[in-house]
DNA sequence: CGAATATCGATTATCGATAATTTATTATTT
DNA sequence: AAATAATAAATTATCGATAATCGATATTCG
């Protein structure tokens, strides 16, 4: 059984939630901006409580920050806070590699499907769908790790960091990456983990690295170029 | 101004979050107990609202899990995953203990301190001052790092170890520990971050692997001892 | 004029009631 | 008696209304 208009079978607060990081992720509430829950309510045919239980939600995965009787709004992520992210997500998948390296010997293949994958949508100029199979490609890796806790915060540390997304037009160069991407793919299968990581840390902290304060107004919202900067 | 009765100065949702969880801390609400929101409501003289919101925030935060129409409960976590965060938390510590090398060169005063004060509880039988004290020794490492998301990750971790408490009386050897975190601190004096780190892997990564499925019904929660086993 | 205070509009926090859903119980059929 | 269906009880999910608090503006007093 089908519906029919918007976001299927799910509680409505679920819906809301999907419905408000929707537009908080592809820009349409951008940083700063006020999140006011019955006016949202009145907006999605629906009352407060769905509402303010969404809003509390996204707060805890930290797209949103509010403040007692103040209000909800979205959360601005520093440059530095973006940093320290990539430095996190970048020793996660170090040890996870480690970790991983006996499942992904000689067992590559889904590893490297999204790979090609980000390629062709690379060379089409589809960021939008390169960041997804890239994604993809570093989640498997984490997962395959075996350690659900590291996958729990990696996939924290993603949704944060999607808020902004970080391919200032610059900076994309995904050819290079591609290289680096295969390099990490043979380390696997060869079993070495060791390898592995510490080419995914390299590529990750060398991605924290371009991420400066110059870049905070200028980041790009998934979608639309915001030209601040 | 004072209030009279139970928690000040708080929204009534959090009054009852800290309510809540303490009892389950505590053991008073084991795991797998059921949390029904209009009960709790009724027996904290308030309404539905805020004690839904509460239990929300305590699923965010791992200490109890629920299902759409179904209800809440408090989680059980089972032997692995007690392994898996343990392992976390040694990797995390070990890499905090690297970024903070330089920020506790020389300036290891407050972290001896935690630990003199861990040693005379420890010397009275009080695991419950010797834990905090304990902890508050490792956090202060990952502050030290410099590094908020790795901090807020560890207390995530810490906040939800609490729930089962993993010194159970055959494997409280505090002495044994006790040097081990005098060499560490030794370690951070002499700006050697790298040996500090491998100190504390080596000392959680021990500590995870005491962790077995036997274990399982025989953890003591904080406070009484549950002789299950 | 300027500081402190009262008032108003907007919004969050909480409440009590109702709808939707699950679980348990009873009735019905074979 | 076992299996199935119908009903009832318990609980969660949602709603609409009220109370509490904030921020801004107007007002009073020195």
């Amino acid at each position: 059984m089908e519906q029919e208009g918007g976001i299927p079978r799910d509680s409505i607060s679920n819906r809301v939630k999907k419905w408000i990081s929707e537009r908080i992720l592809n820009g349409t509430y951008p940083p700063g901006h006020r999140l006011v829950e019955l006016q949202i309510a009145h907006e999605l045919k629906t009352s407060q409580g769905p509402v303010r239980e969404a809003l509390r939600e996204l707060e805890a995965s930290g797209l949103v920050e509010s403040e007692p009787f103040k209000g909800t709004r979205v959360r601005q992520v520093s440059a530095r806070e973006m940093q320290e992210a990539y430095q996190v997500r970048a020793f996660i998948e170090q040890h996870a590699a480690e970790l991983a390296a006996f499942a992904l010997r000689d067992n590559t293949s889904r590893l490297q499907s999204e790979i090609v994958a980000a390629h062709e949508a690379a060379e089409k100029g589809d960021i939008e769908t390169f960041s997804r199979h890239n994604a993809v490609f570093h989640r498997q890796i984490v997962e395959a790790s075996g350690n659900s806790i590291l996958l729990r915060f990696w996939d924290a540390l993603q949704f944060e960091i999607r808020s902004q997304v970080i391919l200032s037009q610059e900076k994309f160069s995904p050819l290079e990456g591609e290289k680096l991407h295969q390099a990490i793919i043979d380390a696997f299968r060869n079993g070495n983990g060791k390898l592995a990581g510490r080419l995914l840390r390299k590529h990750l902290l060398g991605f924290a690295d371009t991420i400066d304060s110059t870049h905070e107004a200028s980041w790009v919202h998934a979608g639309r170029k915001s030209s601040t900067g």
